[in-house]
DNA sequence: ATAGGCACCTGGTGGC
DNA sequence: TGCCACCAGGTGCCTA
């Protein structure tokens, strides 16, 4: 799944492809994901040409020159498998279908999309784009990271009195858009801050120190994938290079990477999910 | 408003 | 091979 690191490869991936194009053909297999889909989704779809491929938060969202946008979400297992795309010289073959493809869009250029999710806890949606603020979905989602009113007067303020370890906090999509349970490990690694330590508790430095690692932590992390869109492998979703970069997470009983440190990282579980930390380095 | 737990699904892994 | 327990990148909804 993604977190916003991934949703922004995927939609730097897709939007050379979606972008300026129509829906030729909508192919759906399945009633919904998550929840059903809008009514008479593939007719609506089918001709539409994609004005533009934002994301916001973990969503994408492709605005369509009939004035509604298509808001999509890849869950916990969501990809977007692309295959008969002309990339510079070369033109990839069309894919058959897989498992789990449950909606397959048929470009105008002859490109296949397919919007592949084993688990099916991702989500599409149609609304009108006037009224992206009424979507239920997007509303009160929190303020971008790398975006500027995101600042460390802002996070501050937004924890200040909030009585939950500061790791759930920062999961709260509301407090902060996108982060997820590997990107907040390691900010909190390197921040030096323990996961446990309630929110309200941090001094506003340690708040506004965070907001730079954060920035840096997504940053580097979409730039791995980036740096790998070229080959097309990235594009589907699934974990970037940036995971062997990861320094706490899922690194169970291995040695903390801080020099000199002597920790071994810890696993514990919040809110029934794993944390990851070093016991030394974050007080 | 905020916090905690459950639910929704399938697939992969490791132990016996 | 089979069976089972456990784990997984998310988040809305329900209950206090």
């Amino acid at each position: 799944m993604p977190e916003l690191p991934e949703v922004e490869t995927v939609r730097r991936g897709l939007a050379p492809v979606f972008e300026g194009d129509i829906f030729r053909e909508v192919e759906v297999h399945i009633g919904g994901l998550r929840w059903p889909f809008p009514e008479r989704m593939a007719e609506r779809l089918t001709g539409a040409r994609v004005d533009r491929l934002r994301r916001r938060s973990k969503y994408l969202l492709a605005d369509l020159d009939r004035g509604e946008t298509l808001l999509m979400h890849l869950g916990m297992t969501g990809r977007m498998l692309i295959s008969g795309a002309k990339i510079g010289e070369f033109h990839h073959p069309i894919a058959a279908r897989e498992k789990h493809d449950h909606v397959v869009f048929h470009m105008g250029s002859g490109a296949r999309v397919a919007f592949n999710d084993a688990r099916r806890f991702g989500a599409m949606d149609l609304f009108e784009t006037a009224r992206e603020a009424e979507q239920k979905l997007l509303a009160g989602i929190g303020p971008e990271p790398l975006g500027n009113a995101f600042d460390g007067a802002y996070l501050a303020g937004a924890i200040a009195r909030r009585k939950s370890p500061i790791k759930n906090v920062l999961l709260d999509q509301k407090v902060v858009a996108g982060l997820g349970n590997i990107y907040v490990a390691e900010v909190l690694f390197r921040a030096g801050i323990h996961p446990a330590r309630l929110a309200r508790d941090l001094t506003s430095d340690e708040a506004e120190k965070l907001v730079p690692i954060i920035r840096d932590v997504l940053s580097e992390a979409i730039e791995a994938g980036g740096s790998s869109l070229r080959d097309h492998r990235q594009v589907d979703g699934d974990l970037g290079y940036f995971q062997h970069s990861f320094r706490v997470y899922g690194r169970e009983g291995a040695p903390c990477v801080t020099p000199g440190c002597n920790g071994k990282i810890e696993r514990i579980t919040q809110s029934g999910r794993s944390t990851f930390f070093c016991p030394v380095c974050q007080t």
